[in-house]
DNA sequence: GTCTATAGTGCGATAGAC
DNA sequence: GTCTATCGCACTATAGAC
């Protein structure tokens, strides 16, 4: 139990006490030097761990596209390219489990508050389309069809998101996503 | 015709130069001093007209946002939401008559090139998907239908529109929108 | 770790149009 | 006199370069 000449775990401690900062200062009122400070370290350090001051609110990308890959992967062949990316869709559920809706909830209610985290958020969607629409293409899904289905399934996904942190929501993250699905396949078959 | 204290159309001529910057020199590497020195112009003026580096090539929202609700608000009472939607697709392709393609290109071309453009054109369509949902939501579609429908119809537009663009391409923004829509009942149709 | 360029803001001054 | 477009200057924070 010696002087530790840093704690270890500095990613995910920055990661906390931007949270709390974003919430109760706001997010533009919060400089990088703020949350670095907030756990002894300089805003050099804050800027070697995260890209940007947006960037510490979304990390776990990665994890997101390997199990979406996985869950293509595993796919049958020759799949409607719909219910591949159900599947896909499936798999991400397993990453927002009750315990992670409080936390959640608090994220996004600071990404909702300010349009530049908006951007950050979208342009990560519209990573985890093109990873999808991606995988579609390589088990034989053409060009705009597989883009058109990665596109959809991002929406079901956001629409499930959005439903499954609001205030008094009981169910689980996948009985709300397979719901939405189902929204959106009854709709697009009401179209004349 | 004495001399005039300031030419009039600073604005557009604000953007005629910074699309010229961003190709030649790249988006980067112009600054806003820059972009307003290349009008004869300082740098405050520059960020009186635009919010900031991004916004200069994205002007025009408003226009769209007006279509489409003028295009909805014209749509038949019960109409299926992917009908509206529909409508609200045709009017845009006005916006795109064949003498846009080069300009729609080019400036394409220097968003692709920089993902801190591509946010801003994220966030400007996530603007356009919610006012098409808040206006078929004051038709009486329901909540999370009416965000399906208009994500749906966001997500044709941007295909019809990489489509258009696309070197060799002939059609009319229309032809590719419808194709592209129906691309998209076929898909939704073919899943289990 | 320090140094620097750039983005973006706030405010006061100027000068013509109405 | 008021309104609008512009300039000029000082300032902070971000982010990248060294």
């Amino acid at each position: 139990m010696g002087m530790v000449r840093w704690e270890p775990g500095a990613r995910e401690r920055l990661q906390a006490a931007a949270m709390d900062l974003y919430i109760s200062r706001g997010y533009e009122k919060t400089t990088a030097a703020d949350i670095a400070q907030a756990v002894g370290l300089t805003e050099r350090t804050f800027f070697r761990h995260f890209a940007d001051k947006r960037e510490v609110l979304f990390s776990g990308q990665e994890l997101l596209e390997q199990a979406i890959l996985e869950a293509l992967a595993a796919a049958p062949q020759g799949a409607a390219p719909l219910d591949m990316v159900a599947s896909a869709l499936s798999a991400l559920a397993a990453f927002f489990p009750v315990e992670r809706r409080v936390h959640s909830r608090r994220r996004q209610t600071i990404i909702s508050a300010n349009p530049a985290l908006q951007e950050r958020e979208l342009l990560k969607m519209a990573g985890l389309a093109a990873v999808v629409a991606a995988a579609l293409r390589a088990r034989g899904v053409s060009g705009s069809t597989a883009t058109l289905a990665a596109e959809s399934g991002v929406t079901v996904f956001s629409v499930a998101f959005g439903k499954w942190i609001a205030e008094g929501e009981e169910r689980s993250f996948l009985d709300i996503q397979r719901e939405v699905l189902g929204e959106l396949l009854a709709m697009t078959a009401g179209a004349a």
